[in-house]
DNA sequence: GTGTTTATCGTCAGGCAGACGACTATGATC
DNA sequence: GATCATAGTCGTCTGCCTGACGATAAACAC
């Protein structure tokens, strides 16, 4: 079938925007109150329409930076200036995803390190960094006894898709750094782990697996007791990014 | 940014086929000719708009029907007709990667056996099977010393992502049987991972790892002696999805 | 000081992979 | 028909990695 650039159905396309970090021992995603209909008042995912002339990476370092102020890391680039990790995820394109009109979404990751508190537009009330389990249980109720609603359109599995992504990821990579701030101890990375897999892992191991594999950890000489005990050494991230060989969940 | 939906800027959407196969020891990947400008007479890989009432997971599957007469595997279907694994692999939207229009592409990923031949629409000369090496090759020569011209658009990229997907998801998944035929040996499954990865694999310990890995081969009793040789047990894929441990590549 | 918390080092056994020897059962060749 | 080449299958050995877990170290709270 040769294209025929006058006669396609015209799509809008968005990116969508699956923003995780870690706090209070819990994996949370940034969640926003949609202000019009349709799901008006329910809680969504941050995107919004990629535009004429932008990539699509381009689209969601901006819906990124214009929800939390983080930079998105260039891939390319070395080193962190405190940026959050950022990637392409999937595409949803159900033709009922959106009742208004075909929209075509282009999901992304981003992972970020707990951050002080969300303002969508400036208006906190709007935004909030909410605990996965409770964005993704359907009709239950929240810690605070009220009762959940669903994520609006199909935001539900993106977010649970974009979950796993990051659970199976920090397997192999050293992408769990990207929940720590520049400099962090090896217990600090494990409870990053913790939280990811919602699982307990041997601290004595767990320190044996990440300083012994080359270039994941690189000592800044410093130490902290900001998790209170002995105090540990600070690390920063090291240049590998894969992670031969992987860290593997434990089995259930 | 709340939704506009009158003023949104129009986008074309099309889905891209990265389908492999091994042929002759050779990873392959189906190329298609291009009859119209852009890019005509070059090679590309096949694909086409998304319909105004289709998924993107329907239009690829359609596409990939269209180009080989392949159905694809539902993934929540559990044996297979003889058909091939489709999967999204990513989504490209540079703005300036088709020079007719802003059009972005969600490209699927297909893993199929070894088939007859090619027919795009009916023109065998318009399609074929492409070692990806050669596909790949930037201004080389092909392995009949015609020069080699680089595939359409974005579309080496597209190919090189969707090799490497496929190259690392055989080696945590059993989708290398996806290659193969129904009923194939334990030195057919050998021969796909050699051709996908390019390395040679010691056929002891290959043997051993994939008939020690519960539900990933299944015994149908029959021996077969078409690669010459002892008779070999024949197997059908299991209903394992997921190889625990993995099978890693060697080290370069 | 005693207890608690967290960090870090060590030990040991089991599992798995890479290297490789040995044997088996076909078809091809002389 | 004996010999050879080819491919398949079973074993062995060694080293690495992991999980389980003991022991010690260095801070803080009381």
């Amino acid at each position: 079938m040769p294209y025929d650039p006058s006669a396609f159905p015209p799509f809008a396309v968005t990116v969508d925007l699956v923003v995780l970090t870690v706090r209070r021992h819990a994996l949370c995603a940034l969640a926003v109150r949609r202000g019009e209909p349709p799901f008006q008042g329910r809680w969504a995912l941050p995107g919004g329409f990629v535009r004429a002339d932008e990539d699509l990476a381009q689209a969601a370092a901006r819906e990124l930076a214009e929800e939390t102020g983080l930079q998105a890391h260039d891939p390319g680039a070395p080193a962190q200036d405190y940026g959050a990790h950022l990637e392409q995820l999937a595409t949803y394109g159900d033709p009922d995803r959106d009742p208004r009109m075909r929209v075509v979404s282009v999901a992304h990751l981003a992972l970020a390190p707990d951050l002080p508190a969300p303002t969508a537009g400036g208006d906190a009330s709007n935004a909030r960094w909410a605990p996965v389990d409770e964005l993704l249980q359907q009709g239950g109720y929240g810690r605070d006894g009220e009762p959940v609603a669903p994520l609006a359109f199909d935001h539900a599995r993106i977010l649970s898709d974009g979950v796993e992504r990051a659970r199976s990821k920090i397997e192999y990579s050293s992408l769990a750094t990207a929940f720590c701030p520049a400099e962090f101890t090896v217990g600090e990375l494990r409870r990053v782990y913790e939280a990811v897999w919602g699982v307990a892992l041997d601290p004595r191991n767990f320190h044996r697996k990440v300083t012994g594999t080359p270039g994941f950890l690189v000592p800044t000489g410093g130490t902290t007791t900001r998790q209170g005990g002995r105090p540990a050494q600070l690390f920063r991230a090291g240049g590998a990014t894969l992670l031969n060989p992987p860290m593997l969940r434990p089995e259930v």
